[in-house]
DNA sequence: CCCTTGCATTGACAACCATCGATACGATGA
DNA sequence: TCATCGTATCGATGGTTGTCAATGCAAGGG
């Protein structure tokens, strides 16, 4: 609760596996643990996260991403930053579009705690 | 958002399997996939999960885990109903103690979703 | 019968969060 | 250089939620 407060959340869980639900959670992973959760535990961000699993070579910009969620681009670009800073999304900037893919190794990962 | 808002998670979820991500997910989907994911995304109920898989026999009651978790009782209880309208957690009354053990099929589905 | 013990519910409060409109910024093109 | 387009950031706001103290309630035990 002090600096790494502030980090994002990938840099953070990217220091260290995920721990598993197999043996007692200390507080400190268990925080860890729920805020991968917590950015995936949201209506937008699950459509996002489908939506850009279902678009052709795996990648879509915000303005593909818009319409179809019905939110407002900020909206929509605040649900691209969180999941980006859980490490679930990559970012990659091409002209004046950003591009973003799914983290499959990342989102195994979350899947495989829960086992 | 009429009266299934009032139901619990469990019964609305039950009703059929969680969708995955493999294909664009509604709003109503993500909606239903979202609560359950919230269900688990806490620092608390993620320690209460690990510590009920970690007891003997699976189960335990709520006195054996107020103390390990370092929350106060009402708290705990809170957290454990939670999980229980998701249908992560079976509830059984002995005598004076609830038992709660882990509904390993459902946190399975869950675990599956993400894949 | 009380009295204790284990658990759930209620009410209140602070913190967090999803959402939007307005705005800023950077790249591209005329 | 100026206008435009795609994204990100800011500030405000309404709603959600995690937490606790106080209380309620049911089951045993003396």
């Amino acid at each position: 609760m002090t600096a790494s407060r502030e980090l994002p959340v990938a840099l953070e869980a990217a220091q260290c596996c995920p721990a598993d639900l197999t043996a007692p959670l200390d507080r400190a992973g268990a925080e860890r643990l729920a805020r991968l959760l917590k950015a995936v535990a949201d209506p937008a961000r699950l459509q996002l996260l489908s939506q850009i699993k279902a678009s052709p070579g795996g990648e879509a910009c915000v303005c593909d991403l818009t319409a179809p969620i019905g939110l407002s681009q900020p909206t929509v670009s605040h649900h691209l930053k969180v999941l980006t800073e859980a490490g679930l999304l990559n970012r990659e900037q091409r002209g004046t579009w950003a591009w973003y893919s799914i983290d499959g190794q990342r989102l195994a990962e979350l899947s495989a705690v829960l086992a």
